[in-house]
DNA sequence: TCGATACATTTATATTTTTCGATATGATGC
DNA sequence: GCATCATATCGAAAAATATAAATGTATCGA
């Protein structure tokens, strides 16, 4: 799959997911380790490594190992990436102002 | 499928694709009618209006008809939303700052 | 060394999504 | 009314995705 909007997609796919935004919602209270958010989501541990790499590969969350656990948070990078990206395809306020809509829609 | 995160995950599918993506793009500069989004577009007319369809559900995008066209345009309120849904499971560079990595992933 | 724990990978399956072709609707011009 | 254009809807096939079970790997403690 070639995608003109590569890591657009990347990222927007890696947040489409109902328990990977459970996920993220999880992390923004701080790092977890895997054992941690499984006792929270209704899966099973190896669907949640799989949507770990997907957050990771998307660049939304770091992972780093100590030990036995891997110990996931949410990635700053990614994060201020996320909001580039949506500014591409959606309307900032000011931008918003000035948009030019059809003369028939104009609400 | 009843989703935890209802209105994100219908906003975070809907810009999962490629072709979807492509189409906010070109509303960026204006709104469009259908048919001059399928000139640059390579998809046919129903898969085209499929896409609209779920644009417009996620409330990304605004439709209007004009006689026999479809005028679409970037909706104000949607993309205001969209940064709202990000907030919920991204940093921002505030809380960024302060996020309680693990002691191993310090970086 | 052995068993248990935490996590990743592989494989198979079920579900969802994308896409297109055919058809339907509705407006426009003759 | 009739043909045409722009778009929507329906149905089916193809592709992508989520999930779980089984298995593999590394770490830890006894």
């Amino acid at each position: 799959m070639a995608f003109k909007h590569n890591q657009a997609i990347k990222i927007f796919r890696a947040l489409a997911d109902d328990n990977r935004l459970q996920i993220l919602e999880m992390l923004m209270s701080g790092a977890k380790c895997g054992c941690e958010l499984l006792d929270t989501l209704k899966i099973g541990q190896s669907t949640l490594s799989h949507h770990m790499h997907i957050l990771c590969d998307a660049g939304l969350v770091d992972a780093c190992k100590e030990g036995k656990w891997m110990h996931y948070s949410l990635s700053a990078d990614g994060s201020a990436q996320v909001r580039e990206t949506i500014a591409k395809y959606t309307l900032s306020p000011e931008q918003a102002c000035c948009y030019q809509k059809c003369d028939c829609c104009k609400k």
